[in-house]
RNA sequence: GGGCCCGUGGCUUAGCUAGGAUAAAGCACCGGCCUUCUAAGCCGGGGAUCGCGGGUUCGAAUCCCGCCGGGUCCGCCA
């Protein structure tokens, strides 16, 4: 419902502006913490009309006109240079309403595909593909939320070195038949690797392979493909237990052989600026210093093109293309772009992050210098246990273990999605696993907390039903709350259009935080019958949105803990 | 050497795109609150020259320039 109050403010701002004779450019209206919403535009206009901007917002807020019903404005005012706008008693109810009927997101706005982790097939995921997969998978439930058809890709890298070195070293040893898979083909990688550097001249069986490979030999192929899915059960099964939504794996070999990088290279001859050095191709880009190799002297493709072909293809088959990369792909990601351009394709947005790295240094998969997500899964669910275990002995030990799950998974997500891409975390064992107090575990038990209320008053008879009168909820707490419960579309709308989601796991606490403020100050079960039943409809309102906030998260919304 | 990103209380961060109302949170620390719907909660306290130096502006954590520290990338790896 914020949307709606903002968009009034918006027009009765504008309005006023037009009566008042102002030229103006934007109304620079924003969330306040004076107000419910606040306009600096005093401050912009003062130069050009050559007043003071507190004169300038008086004059404004006396032409301003608030309809005199059906309206969602109680007031505006001005204080000093800001133009305060207040929210009315009708727009608490009728956003306790729209809760109740449930928020509609049926608008229909295009098909995007959102391409995240990516990770080679040479083990099993670690710590840094982590924040790929979830940052990628929150964007996915946030695009999804605000009407996008969103098919989420992710990019087999099968035909490297790396998955060479896998199938040569599959040869030699055997896979440990005890180990989760992906780790298993982890072993056989670093020891091939090994193998590899003690004997360089083997170097040439695993170029023999990689060239049979894209050849189409279909003897190599058979033993790629078993080892990549292999690897790729393994990683799939995490993706699972870290509730990540699923993911549709695209095989690059694919691109090379059925001649799409080959038309690529065709094409990019004709339309680009091409120059040879031997029988090798660069292609210089417009605003990039150094050309880019397109296809190596001996013929064969490279990453980069067949990364192009893909591209090109997933630009013509939707609206809109979003990237999750590392911040090791940034230069890559901008060739690529202009590269699209010059074939005449959207370019992709990109949303780039930077490293997870050990205390020790950067992470390796090849040097086995790796923390998978697989072992801070198994420990960070223990840690939750412990707590569960402390709290609730009351409960059997399954009913433990299922909430510590969603407690020690949420967890892991809430602290990977919390801080902005852009910021390097050097990971540190003992931090991760301390279930921070104000992360997703505080959330969740607010939810928690709503659905113990919503039981108790079921016991005792009291159903929570659609005779309530809302103009009861008077308490600072309860205003607050139903004004934190009004913006999750806002929410929603701003992520998607930024791209941001860290801000979405900032609002879904102060969300938490407002309904544990509303839960100590407000008695639902013992208060008089009439405002009990408010006060239990903005419970249940409180539970749908923390439900459909943590949902978004990718976090389970526990009903007990 | 060049490009891009980061640098905010002891620690981890939000705010920076579109400059404005006392710089906002969590962890840690100190003190208080369970006979009332789950204390994984709530209340209070101390603690910040917003990396450093200039500039633009009535006004800078936010914009511009320089420097320092960290990260990352820089043609035939992926």
């Amino acid at each position: 419902m914020f949307l709606e109050f903002k968009k009034e403010a918006e027009h009765v701002l504008k309005e006023a502006l037009k009566k008042a004779s102002y030229e103006y450019e934007g109304v620079d209206l924003e969330e306040s913490e004076h107000a419910d919403l606040a306009s600096r535009i005093a401050f912009s206009l003062a130069r050009p009309y050559k007043n003071s901007p507190a004169i300038i917002a008086e004059d404004i807020v006396k032409h301003l006109e608030i309809p005199a019903e059906n309206t969602l404005i109680a007031d505006a005012v001005a204080v000093g240079p800001y133009i305060n706008f207040y929210a009315n008693d009708l727009f608490l109810q009728m956003t306790l309403q729209e809760i109740k009927e449930g928020i509609a997101t049926e608008r229909k706005r295009g098909k995007i595909i959102l391409e995240h982790t990516s990770a080679n097939p040479d083990g099993p995921l670690h710590i840094g593909h982590l924040r790929n997969a979830i940052i990628g998978d929150v964007l996915v439930r946030v695009l999804e939320r605000a009407g996008y058809e969103v098919e989420t890709q992710y990019y087999l890298n099968d035909m490297g070195r790396q998955i060479a070195v896998v199938v040569w070293g599959a040869e030699r040893l055997a896979y440990d038949a005890t180990k989760k898979t992906d780790h298993a083909v982890a072993e056989v990688y670093i020891a091939a690797n090994r193998m590899l550097e003690e004997n360089n001249e083997l170097l040439d069986e695993v170029g023999e392979l990689m060239r049979k490979y894209e050849a189409g030999d279909a003897d190599v192929i058979r033993k790629y493909k078993a080892a990549v899915q292999k690897c790729l059960s393994g990683i799939q099964a995490s993706f699972e237990r870290l509730n990540i939504q699923q993911v549709v794996f695209v095989w690059e070999s694919e691109f090379a052989r059925s001649g799409a990088v080959k038309g690529v290279i065709e094409e990019l001859k004709q339309k680009g600026d091409i120059k040879r050095e031997g029988a090798a191709i660069l292609l210089q880009l417009e605003g990039i210093e150094k050309a880019l190799v397109i296809q190596r002297t001996d013929g064969t493709s490279l990453y980069t093109t067949r990364d192009l072909a893909y591209h090109r293809w997933k630009g013509k088959n939707c609206d809109r293309v979003i990237d999750v990369f590392g911040k090791d792909h940034e230069l890559v990601s901008q060739q690529l772009a202009k590269a699209l351009e010059l074939l005449g394709v959207k370019a992709p947005e990109f949303v780039i992050f930077a490293f997870v790295s050990l205390p020790s240094g950067s992470l390796s998969t090849r040097a086995g210098r790796y923390i998978s997500a697989d072992e801070l899964m198994d420990k960070i669910e223990e840690q939750a246990y412990t707590e569960v275990d402390k709290r609730r002995d009351d409960l059997d030990e399954s009913k433990k273990r299922k909430i510590a799950r969603k407690v020690g998974i949420g967890a892991l997500r809430y602290d990977m999605v919390k801080v902005s891409p852009d910021k390097h975390i050097v990971f540190d064992f003992d931090d991760a696993l301390d279930i921070e107090k104000k992360g997703a575990p505080f959330i969740q038990y607010s939810h928690a907390r709503a659905c113990s209320i919503l039981r108790a008053a079921e016991e005792k008879g009291y159903a929570v039903s659609e005779d309530y009168d809302a103009a009861l909820l008077k308490e600072r707490s309860e205003i607050e709350l139903i004004k934190k419960l009004s913006k999750f579309c806002h929410i929603i709308e701003e992520a998607a259009s930024d791209l941001k989601t860290h801000q979405v796991a900032k609002s879904a606490r102060e969300l938490a935080e407002s309904f544990n403020l509303f839960y100590k100050d407000c008695p639902v079960l013992t208060a008089d019958a009439e405002l009990r039943k408010s006060r239990l409809a903005l419970v249940d309102c409180a539970r749908i949105v923390l439900r459909d906030v943590l949902a978004v998260l990718g976090i389970e919304a526990p009903e007990e803990m």
